[in-house]
RNA sequence: GCGUCCUUAGCUCAGUUGGUUAGAGCGCUACCUUGACAUGGUAGAGGUCACUGGUUCGAAUCCAGUAGGACGCACCA
């Protein structure tokens, strides 16, 4: 074995041979354990989120297949439409200046295909660098023809099934991106706007109760004054009472609007007159559904005021009665400056009362950044009701549970009041609408267009052309689980490993993706005996990594750490390469170059797959996000090079001997550190049933570091260094050192897989395991059997003293490798007993030259003295000792043993405890209280013993 | 506004269904080149468990409220 842990080296090669092998595939026979990947961005990177996530797949997949289930780890790619799309657009952008309408539709979705072929290794070799233990062999991608196909039937179904309908709605649309979003992609920000207090004047020669000719409206968008459609008040508004069924004349357009009452109108608020304007507010938009009012669009898609405006029904038709003629100088004015042109035309006529400051929230696009615009368009939407109610239900009902289960309320909550969904979306890249429309603007829906034509009899001779829209990407993520198994057929794999067991994932997508999968899967997936299927049974929802300060880790703050650099570290320069080179802005290069700088003067140093995967997996107790810490994972770091070197020690005691066939016999050290491990698997295997790496990972650290090295490996060096000790005992030594480590290696296998194969590799074949790789080797069954109680107390008792002496050597500055004399007054049988199976032990690791035994109360040379139980450990040196000193010592501590006395007297002293409390606890406060009467007697002798 | 979560040692966090003298890692102090490991070893210091009240024989743990922080959803033009 190399002298030094070398984490690259061996994680490479590793990986390599593992896949060579194709040890990620399903075994061929076992029970079907399954996980589909989130599917990353098949452009995109690994960021720690990913290596988090991936991390806990992994350990749950390696664990699994270990236990000798049927595991498959379907991985895959995401193509993410408007995320690469403009990628793609930028790109092409910078590098030849032209947008992709230059190219055309075909040869820029051409550009995205070679753009993919070019960066879509990326993540994938990112994830082998993790160790990921995927089945590469059936890697799927969205947009692959298989997956395609499964979307397209998907749709069709829909449609069929009257779940999918299109029509002119009011979406969310982005201007910059020309294209409709979803509810989810729009995030409301908080901006300090104005309220514009407009006079809409009376028609008509009507007047309000106080003899005013016009009406007062407050607006955060005076140009939407165009799209007017009626003024609405409070159906109970004495003010505005006489009003209603009057109309008010809107200025600029002189339109007449009707006033309208509606509960939905807030009395408080301004003058308690709202302009209703249905083509451009979604409440106005309920409000023109409640009143029949007509939608009146003004804007472009590129949100500039239109020529002339375009009049709907409410369904979406034509309407002929309104006039749609606009004021000819907005026509072409963006938004934002018709907005002001519209105020100072107002301000002109008299019509602008007041100007008020007023806190709003803009809807911006969660992509572009851009302000998000109400518009009428058509588009292909998916109707919610009742795949939602089956979606809570399954929730409800315990067939998908969420670990954490506080996520259950916010899912609970988003579903009860779920929108329909827009899923199409005005891009090139991504699944194009399996629909077809004639010249007339009928559509037809088929999984082709022979299809379509056939189904509606439509012949050669009728010209036919395909929806140029996409779906929205999470349609077709929301099929994953199942369209990456080969759904729409019925094939083996997909009855195998359907339902797959646990979902892993970021809370943040549990809208756009969790609460989607659960209600198509539960849709198209169903049982032998027709009831529904779920996606997962269990999703488990991790937290956000963060930097050291709690932010969350984001390119424009600079405080981005790729998981790769940790594992093999990185230069100043080229982290500030990275940070800082594609920075537009300088000012804010320089800042994140500063403090970058003071985070990583030295760069980052490599730690190795290992390290950083424990390290995930240590912090990730269930609901919480994690602060990211560079020092836990050097510490972890550490503790990779300590199992490294505990297996030199192991192969250097054990490779080079012959076995020279004697029957072992196993001290008590050997029975002890067995117990140790069998109760460490058993704890294992309970954090792995909860979900709770962090405790399955503290696990394996202090049973590798504190039992494992620090005292077993302790226990065994006066055997293994004794020329004279007997051969069954070295064989029971040796045996033990090699299968308890052999056994360790597969407990930690699924946090840190690389480190444990290397090793296991050397000490399995030493041990009279055969196999090809830790990987395949089963899972330690926890055997009670092992758990030696008696060796548990004899070590335990050898420690306290062992530690009883060190504290000794501690206080009274004595150097570690000073022999010394030891005198056990006081001891029992146990004692006794304890002392004549471990006087080797005890000599050698507390350093001893001598231990004696003498009765209670004899009278021995001045002596440090510290309590083992009952049992008194002293170490005379009556030259060290200073016995004011010592008094002072010995009376706090039975100051300290006093205070205990007093306060279990009166807990034992209190009936409301002796009756109420369970007799096992009234049982071990008592027994305390013995033990600390003993001390303190004990302690009492050694302080009267004392000269003054 | 509604909902969820968080507040434990200087820092990052555990604390398994209420029963300890509240733990770990890092950091800190002192000592140690002991033949696996100085990426190490040994011994220590360090906490009124945010605050207030309640339930209980017993509260870091359960309940209510207060303060601070994070997030989700919905928002009155």
């Amino acid at each position: 074995m190399d002298t030094t842990y070398k984490p690259a080296e061996i994680e490479t090669r590793w990986y390599a041979e593992w896949e060579k092998a194709g040890y990620f595939a399903p075994a061929d026979n076992g029970t079907p354990y399954s996980i589909a990947i989130p599917p990353p961005n098949v452009t995109g990177s690994l960021h720690m989120g990913h290596a988090f996530q991936h991390s806990i797949m992994d350990a749950l997949i390696r664990y699994q297949r270990m236990r000798g289930n049927r595991t498959l780890w379907q991985v895959g790619t995401d193509h993410a439409g408007i995320a690469t799309q403009m990628v793609v657009e930028r790109k092409l952008a910078a590098e030849e200046g032209k947008t992709r309408h230059d190219l055309g539709r075909d040869a820029f979705t051409d550009r995205i295909w070679d753009w993919k072929a070019e960066s879509g290794g990326t993540i994938t070799g990112q994830m082998r660098r993790l160790g990921t233990s995927v089945d590469w062999d059936t890697e799927r991608f969205t947009m692959d023809e298989g997956f395609s196909n499964a979307v397209r039937e998907a749709f069709v179904r829909l449609y069929e099934d009257g779940l999918i309908y299109r029509g002119k709605r009011l979406v969310n649309w982005d201007p910059a991106l020309q294209t409709a979003i979803s509810d989810l992609e729009v995030e409301n920000h908080d901006v300090n706007g104005h309220l514009w207090h407009l006079r809409y004047p009376l028609a008509d020669g009507v007047k309000t109760a106080d003899g005013l000719d016009y009406l007062t409206v407050a607006t955060t968008r005076p140009e939407t004054l165009l799209g007017d459609a009626a003024v609405a008040v409070h159906p109970e508004d004495e003010r505005y009472r006489k009003l209603i069924g009057k109309f008010v004349t809107l200025p600029l357009v002189s339109r007449r609007l009707p006033v309208i009452a509606d509960p939905y109108v807030d009395r408080e608020f301004g003058s308690g007159c709202v302009k209703i304007t249905p083509a451009h507010d979604f409440n106005d938009y309920d409000m023109g559904r409640r009143h029949n009012l007509p939608l009146i669009n003004v804007l472009d898609t590129v949100g500039a005021i239109l020529p002339e405006a375009e009049c709907y029904d409410i369904g979406g038709k034509p309407r002929a009665d309104i006039d749609t003629a606009l004021p000819a100088d907005y026509a072409g004015v963006d938004r934002f400056d018709a907005r002001k042109k519209i105020v100072l035309a107002l301000e002109e006529l008299d019509l602008l009362e007041r100007i008020e400051d007023h806190k709003l929230k803009v809807p911006k696009g969660d992509r572009s950044g851009k302000i998000i615009e109400p518009l009428l368009t058509d588009q292909w939407f998916v109707a919610t009701e009742k795949l939602a109610t089956d979606a809570i239900a399954a929730v409800e009902n315990g067939d998908i549970e969420f670990v954490p289960k506080q996520y259950e309320n916010m899912y609970f909550a988003w579903m009860r009041n779920i929108q329909d969904w827009c899923v199409s979306r005005q891009l090139w890249w991504g699944h194009r609408i399996p629909a077809w429309y004639d010249k007339d603007g009928n559509f037809y829906v088929g999984r082709d267009e022979a299809e379509a034509r056939a189904a509606h009899g439509l012949s050669d001779a009728v010209e036919l052309r395909q929806d140029d829209d996409v779906l929205d990407t999470w349609f077709s993520s929301a099929l994953w689980t199942f369209g990456t198994l080969g759904w729409p057929e019925d094939t083996a794999r997909l009855r195998d490993f359907h339902p797959t067991d646990v979902l892993v994932t970021g809370f943040d997508i549990i809208f756009f993706w969790v609460a989607r999968m659960i209600m198509f899967t539960l849709h198209f997936m169903k049982n032998p005996d027709g009831s529904a299927q779920v996606p997962f049974k269990t999703v488990y929802v991790t937290g956000l990594i963060r930097d050291e300060s709690g932010q969350k880790m984001s390119k424009s703050k600079g405080n981005v750490i790729d998981p790769l650099d940790m594992i093999d570290g990185i230069s100043l320069d080229a982290l500030l390469e990275k940070r800082c080179g594609s920075m537009m802005q300088p000012q804010l290069a320089e800042k994140i170059g500063k403090r970058t700088r003071k985070a990583f003067p030295e760069g980052i140093a490599p730690h190795g797959t290992d390290a950083l995967r424990f390290t995930l997996f240590s912090l990730a107790s269930t609901g919480r996000d994690i602060n990211w810490d560079m020092k836990r994972l050097e510490g972890y770091r550490n503790f990779c090079n300590k199992i490294w070197n505990a297996a030199r020690y192991v192969l250097m005691n054990t490779e080079a001997q012959q076995s020279n066939n004697v029957a072992p016999v196993y001290s008590l050290a050997d029975r002890w550190i067995q117990a140790r491990l069998q109760q460490c698997i058993g704890t294992i295997d309970r954090a792995f049933g909860q979900y709770r790496f962090d405790r399955a990972a503290t696990a394996v650290y202090e049973f590798i570091w504190n039992d494992y090295c620090d005292w077993y490996v302790e226990l065994t060096k006066p055997v293994l260094l004794d020329e004279s000790a007997d051969p069954a005992l070295l064989a029971g030594t040796r045996a033990t050192l090699l299968a308890v480590l052999e056994t360790t290696l597969r407990i930690a296998h699924p946090f840190m897989p690389f480190i444990t194969e290397d090793i296991w590799q050397r000490v399995a074949p030493l041990t009279g395991i055969n196999g090809d790789s830790i990987m395949l080797a089963p899972w330690p069954a926890a055997d009670t059997a092992l758990v030696d109680e008696a060796a548990l107390d004899d070590i335990a008792w050898l420690q306290a003293v062992i530690l009883a002496v060190r504290s000794i050597r501690a206080a009274k500055n004595i150097a570690p490798g000073e022999p010394l004399k030891l005198i056990l007054r006081n001891p029992s049988a146990d004692d006794e007993r304890r002392l004549a199976a471990q006087r080797l032990s005890l000599l050698k690791i507390a350093r001893l030259n001598d231990i004696e035994c003498v009765a209670a109360g004899t009278e021995i040379p001045l002596a440090a003295a510290e309590l083992a139980g009952d049992l008194e450990v002293l170490v005379p040196m009556a030259d060290l000792i200073d016995p004011a000193a010592e008094k002072l010592r010995i009376s706090s501590e039975m100051a300290k043993q006093n205070k205990e006395i007093q306060r279990l007297t009166g807990k034992l002293g209190n009936a409301g405890f002796t009756g109420k409390a369970p007799a096992a606890v009234v049982e071990k406060e008592k027994l305390k209280l013995a033990t600390a009467e003993r001390a303190l007697q004990t302690l009492q002798k050694q302080y009267d013993a004392l000269p003054d």
